[in-house]
DNA sequence: CGGCATTATGCAAGAGTCCTGCATCATGCA
DNA sequence: TGCATGATGCAGGACTCTTGCATAATGCCG
């Protein structure tokens, strides 16, 4: 804990005023009064303040509700900067763009060859990002970070590994695209951003304990502690797969469904349309499945205690019929029962907790009490 | 995020000040000055407020061992007050008495009739505790904060949930006996605290991820994730012992060794003498008793993956035979065996864990950076 | 259309906090 | 005894926040 200058109240001060516009909507002075609890002359430098620098711009006056004269509103200069967000997986990359609020502008999604290797899915990468910015006419000093979520552990140093893409384990990803992009870059578990992007903006908004079971060809999941993301030492936390007792590796297994009657429909799309027709044998496999994933689960459950788990990956179309029968499975091997919820987000979901990392990298700049508050044009 | 005045700057500063003080030895004001980054006008102001309120008292001039004009010492007053920390399992109360440093100042141990039942052993803990301070002549103002270990869990309103003393489940033993001690009381799990312990005091001390496995006729795991406690929803976080796959509340059975030759042994205490005197049959013991401990440990691993695991409880004094068996049935059940220590506390473990959990409590008072700093004569 | 209540804004005065810098004091060493 | 070294005492100055009053702009009502 360090001493704080006259100074460094002020920058506290600035950053505080800051953050109250930063949580939505524009606010009047009054406003910002009652969210701060400063008084209206050192708001008003703090604003003069932000807006020289560039966070800050006057807002147009709201409809006049209210009697009196009309009051200046104040709003967060979103557009001051631009984060991206990439998911990169072994069969597609998802890339999107957010302003400084996280408001997305543009995303775009295309499919990879899952034979392509390491060096050249690192190429691709840098090149269908490069491209993506380009397209959106993001000047490189308008890029303030990127996250990226990557199918592998990543550990505190940055350092991945992967058995999907094995060329790629020992890299620091990170590291290598800064200095290509020429601003922070933060890889991480792509799991682990599906778990935070459904606290931000998903199912799990409401808690803060939560775990995002990955359900598909992979079994894997992200957790979200005391709102954090834990990802353990070398980033291996809520990898159950791996414990024979549990067989989660191998539940996919039980989700084999070949019934499709139409060309070109995928597994999972069969699946549900035999489950909205209520086809018993469709309801069956489910619950096979449910079955085997429960054990895993519940391991989880036991011992972190979530308040709610959100499944998602490639079940997640059927997850309305999955979740019940989860539930059922789970009151046999847990003594409470979790809330069940089925991701909301579906599979943009990760290159969205993607730009969660990002700005959260953002706001390590900004919290940051000793030096100059910074500006938008760097 | 708040905006702060110039009383809540200087406040913060004062705290500053202290906490550099509570770290450890007697400061003079050169160093106060490097440690806070406070010019000397400002510290003098500050020490002279944490004076008059009696958290601060100048010590003895140190060992002239620089040339120049003597520096005055200051040091924090660990003496202004007192914490206890209670350790009320089935079978024993332990008692702990500490300082505002954390230095302990007194212990009591004694036995508790197992069958006795919810109401008295409510009575019995306030009467020993009562008991207690006024043997070491604490007087109630001197009392600050009283955390407590119970066996059960304990959710976040600190309602307890005990299949060992199942009477206390749905009671808020903290709010009670804070009405009868005149000061705040915690409750918690009592392995949750041997966790606390362990990451302040003992084998956990470098590392800010722990999982502390309690060996013994009980079998359950306390969380400490990035350096805070892991409760879980309803405090269930850890509980594996339930799920049957694992085979973790069956583990002890085959902890049998009935081969003590000495009266009134423990049973424990002869598997040790055993072990050390290489008895094979001994050692084959230990080893079945780490296989079914293993895949316990191995999901608790994999879900939160853990710095450190510490053994503790009942097999502690086995701990050193324990560990390396531990490591090997591990390695084939999960990717990364994390380190494994046996706890360095023991028994006396939770009512330390307690006593740390008390002083988080008294530090959350000299954190809040609205109001007057308090002093020490309430 | 004009007065009134209501709310926002401009400006100055006042109080509080921190830092810098110089003179002074106390000690160890030559 | 003189000197270097580091601690202490005491202003002066700079900065920040708040309070309070006068003024400006709007909606409402007569």
């Amino acid at each position: 804990m360090q001493g704080h200058d006259l100074g460094a109240l002020r920058r506290l001060n600035t950053v505080a005023v800051l953050q109250a516009l930063r949580a939505g909507e524009p606010l009047t002075l009054s406003r910002l009064k009652s969210a701060t609890n400063l008084s209206r002359p050192t708001l008003e430098l703090a604003l003069e303040d932000l807006t020289t620098r560039g966070w800050v711009a006057e807002a147009a006056t709201g409809e006049g509700r209210s009697p009196g004269r009309p009051a200046r509103r104040f709003r967060f200069r979103a557009e001051a900067g631009r984060v991206a967000g990439v998911d990169i997986g072994l069969h597609k990359i998802v890339l999107t763009l957010a302003d400084l609020a996280g408001e997305v502008r543009a995303t775009e999604r295309e499919d990879i060859d899952p034979a392509m290797d390491g060096a050249d899915r690192l190429d691709f990468l840098r090149q269908r990002l490069r491209r993506f910015l380009d397209d959106h006419a993001v000047r490189a000093e308008e890029l303030w970070a990127v996250g990226v979520g990557v199918p592998g552990l990543v550990d505190e140093a940055g350092r991945i590994r992967s058995v999907i893409v094995p060329e790629w384990t020992g890299l620091d990803l990170g590291r290598r695209l800064s200095e290509t992009f020429g601003c922070p870059v933060i890889a991480e578990n792509d799991v682990n951003l599906a778990a935070v992007a459904e606290h931000w903006r998903g199912a799990a908004r409401l808690t803060d304990d939560v775990a995002c079971v990955l359900a598909g060809r992979r079994a894997a999941c992200g957790l979200l502690l005391g709102g954090r993301l834990h990802r353990g030492r070398r980033g291996g936390a809520g990898e159950l797969g791996s414990l024979p007792h549990l067989g989660l590796a191998s539940a996919h297994e039980a989700l084999q469904w070949q019934h499709g009657d139409k060309e070109g429909e995928s597994e999972i799309t069969a699946l549900v349309r035999a489950l909205e027709s209520d086809d018993p044998e469709a309801h069956a496999v489910l619950d096979a499945y449910a079955a085997r994933l429960a054990p895993g689960i519940a391991a989880l459950v036991l011992a972190v205690d979530p308040d709610l788990v959100v499944i998602s990956g490639g079940v997640t179309p059927a997850g309305q019929w999955l979740t019940p029968r989860l539930t059922t499975h789970l009151r046999d091997l847990t003594l409470h029962v979790p809330q069940i919820a089925v991701s909301t987000l579906g599979e943009p979901g990760v290159s969205l907790g993607a730009v969660r990392t990002a700005l959260d990298s953002v706001d390590t700049i900004l919290d940051n009490p000793t030096g100059p508050l910074p500006s938008t044009t760097r």
